[in-house]
DNA sequence: CTGAAAGCGCTTACAG
DNA sequence: CTGAAAGCGCTTACAG
């Protein structure tokens, strides 16, 4: 690698301090600094095409003008889509993104945060597993900011963005009963985070307050690990028992990916024998027989809010930002209303 | 922010140099430093928590243990799932990795490259725009190590890994005359990157090896701007006219994703209207009506291999490396053969 | 209007 | 076995 021009090099060529040069390419004190030798200087850096070790401006500044991103899975579209928003927005304010995938998983969210924290970053932007709650009230300690992002806890006051979620599948099961559905199953993940959780309660409340009995059995609470095989093991279970239901709620862009194939694999048809609804949009649904219903997240919102928290966070603004952005029901072909005798067959 | 701790901290409370305390945290010269100085080090490391700053590390070694990358959008599935895979085979070697997105734009692709190497980034991993050349060579000629992702300039002889593109494309519609299909349309997109111009090639030398006669309407190649809306027309024009294609072939998962929906548009069956040919794969064509024949770009092998390659010319390994890996064509449905009769009603 | 000097938090060749 | 010291490439308070 050949060496590259450092404030030095210039300072030489020119006959004037580092100082004088600092100042000048940063465009500080410019004022009182003798016009011609700012020229001279500004050329100088020119021809050798100067760029500035960041490195070493971030040792002395303690500022290294890039931000943290940990999602849960950067080839994920919701983790990707919400990767290029932070992007764009943090490039606005030019800052550049270092970005991690936990997979929900704990360790590695907590490795994760250590290294973006070594790399120094100025702070960082998390879409944080169950059971990260210790470190984060570290990082709270220590004066490290963060946001949240999609998920939050409620024990712990910190800046977070979130989607409503409770709202929005309140919504999304509301509009399921007015379309004439009454046996709506969920297919979720078994986990104690609060955005499942609500969206779980969301659909709880909605049948409550149209006095419709809730069913055990139509909630399926997935674990981790082999996700394809249970959603598909739960779709199936659910629409072909004896008693299936009438309309399926999928928790999240994955659960529905493998239910919608699923429905393709049992050649039924939506909405005829059972209606759908999904939370996160994905562009791949229009390629679904039937546009899918779905709860649109307002990712753009999410993810210029969540950045621009952060670097206010960043700085040292201390008031602490908690936002739960409502999601939009996007109604489409697969929640229409169903004639009842059809729907039967 | 509350004061880190630093070497000079732990040196104080144990009472000896920032040398030995370096030393011995990084497991230098262990052999010759006192057992029980080294122990009460690691101890007084541990119990304040010491993380070392990797900037004034880096600063010092000339290495960040950070690469570039850079995507034309880290939104679009091929990109993010390539960067995941980069991920993991970096942080296997403790590399972390910074991102941008280029939009397939020169200006922010420079703009992108300039403010990674100011970052000081070790190297660069780039999936690059048209007209990037110059600063390729520029790069090259500075030493900076990079390797080309997905595409590369035949007349730059730098490091790359991606697809054997004619090879498969010819594949692919070989496939596709195998099956009796002989009218086939190709979108792409209108660019002079080796990467689509192999492909075109593929396509051309394939019919020609067969001696079909190419028509020029059959090729459409659509310039950057309202893709879907050119997708869809391209889709119309080509499936429609007095004399319809009888085979698609989709040069990017992008066109693929914007023509399958508009086939689905205009009640077109998969294959008996019309068979379909994808490059790249993508989870969601899975939901489509008929399970679509794709070419599989090796990725794991691709992001594994590409980071490999410029970890090893970090570390000064002077070869040059390229890779055209072979694509592996799946084949499903969407390109069975079909009966002639029932094919043109 | 300008520059010498200290210092950010590390590493490491050198001396003892 | 250990430490003083230089230095990575910047910034900036201070002096003149």
């Amino acid at each position: 690698m050949i060496k590259k021009t450092s404030l030095k090099d210039i300072a030489q060529l020119v006959g004037v301090s580092t100082t004088l040069v600092s100042y000048v390419l940063n465009n500080q004190k410019i004022n009182r600094i003798n016009k011609q030798v700012a020229q001279k200087i500004r050329e100088v850096a020119k021809s050798l095409n100067y760029q500035p070790n960041q490195i070493a401006k971030s040792l002395k500044t303690n500022r290294t003008y890039t931000i943290g991103l940990v999602v849960s899975d950067i080839s994920n579209p919701f983790s990707s889509s919400l990767a290029r928003i932070v992007e764009d927005e943090a490039d606005t304010h030019n800052y550049t993104v270092l970005f991690g995938s936990s997979d929900e998983k704990l360790p590695k969210a907590q490795k994760l945060i250590t290294t973006l924290l070594n790399r120094q970053v100025d702070g960082l932007l998390i879409a944080p597993p169950e059971g990260i709650e210790p470190q984060l009230a570290e990082l709270q300690q220590q004066g490290t900011p963060f946001v949240l992002l999609d998920r939050y806890f409620p024990e712990l006051k910190t800046n977070y963005v979130a989607l409503d979620n409770y709202k929005a599948i309140h919504k999304a099961v509301q509009h399921l009963i007015d379309s004439g559905y009454r046996r709506i199953g969920l297919i979720t993940f078994q986990t104690s985070l609060i955005t499942l959780l609500d969206r779980k309660q969301g659909y709880l409340s909605a049948l409550k307050d149209n006095r419709i009995p809730v069913r055990k059995t139509w909630v399926k609470e997935l674990g981790i690990g082999s996700i394809e095989a249970d959603v598909r093991k739960a779709v199936t279970d659910l629409t072909t028992g004896a008693r299936p239901v009438d309309a399926l709620l999928f928790a999240s862009n994955t659960l529905a990916l493998y239910g919608l194939q699923q429905l393709n694999a049992l050649h039924l048809s939506v909405p005829e024998q059972v209606a759908v609804v999904s939370i996160d949009q994905a562009e791949s649904y229009n390629l679904f027989q039937t546009p899918i219903t779905y709860i649109k997240q307002p990712l753009l919102e999410m993810g210029q809010l969540a950045t621009k928290i952060l670097l206010d966070a960043i700085k040292k603004n201390n008031t602490i930002t908690q936002a739960n952005l409502e999601g939009e029901l996007v109604i489409h072909e697969s929640t229409r209303a169903v004639d009842r005798v059809t729907k039967l067959t």
